[in-house]
DNA sequence: CCATCGTAGTGACGGGCGTCGATGCGGTCA
DNA sequence: TGACCGCATCGACGCCCGTCACTACGATGG
């Protein structure tokens, strides 16, 4: 099961791989898929977005909490999700415990849906 | 009401929108989440994939069946996910139906997952 | 006109996900 | 030392999602 779970500690993401250009391998998508799948949910999202945009790209559990009308235990799982897929890293500071994003994540997103104009195959000039 | 079923037609999808800077509004976070979970399974983001590196950018269902073990209901089923969320523009050419990939739905996942170094905050010199 | 093909829709089923209340556990402070 | 706080974990519940067999329907061809 490690080549699941140990996503924590050192996500392979399938970056440099853009949809457009050369179809998509299935353990790729699969891969994708995952990184996806944590993402998309509205409250990950916010989460995301409030940890990245903090001071120094990070934040404390005790200040998301008050961001959301959801139990702590709800919010404590959603991090644990994005911990889990890579997208967070986590780090305990004296009492509070601090989440951080990982660029390498949100950029391998990037990459895959880059519009990738590689040949612009416009055959139209003749 | 129109604000979340019509995407089909005209998905506004919430494009310059990078995660990193500022924090995300809960509609926009919902409206993303919705583009996101579309494309987050395996199956469907090999469709894409299929479609986008087509000749023209498109394919026939008839084609992306015999590329899976799914029935041919399922795989309709995931077209159709695609089409509503936006991702995918139907089109019907005779006897055939053509997929084909909405450019901009992909550019505005893109986007939302942009690097975006703007300011670069590197407070650390003093 | 009827058989056949390509595609969409329906209903059902199993599994996974988001949320909650309750509990556990290590640190902190008085 | 004992009360409190911050955060994670557990178990449970309801809902949504992916998949299938079956059906429906229009277009083609004999």
């Amino acid at each position: 099961m490690a080549t699941d779970a140990d996503e924590t500690t050192d996500p392979g993401f399938a970056c440099c791989t853009p949809l457009t250009g050369t179809a998509m391998s299935e353990e790729q998508a699969r891969s994708v898929a995952l990184l996806l799948k944590a993402l998309a949910d509205p409250v990950r999202l916010r989460l995301v977005s409030l940890i990245a945009s903090g001071e120094r790209g990070e934040a404390c559990v005790c200040d998301l909490n008050e961001a959301f009308d959801l139990t702590q235990a709800t919010i404590s799982h959603h991090l644990k999700v994005l911990h889990s897929a890579g997208v967070l890293d986590r780090e305990k500071r004296g009492v509070w415990v601090y989440y951080a994003v990982r660029p390498e994540a949100l950029s391998a997103v990037a990459t895959v849906f880059a519009a990738r104009r590689q040949t612009e195959p416009e055959e139209v000039p003749a």
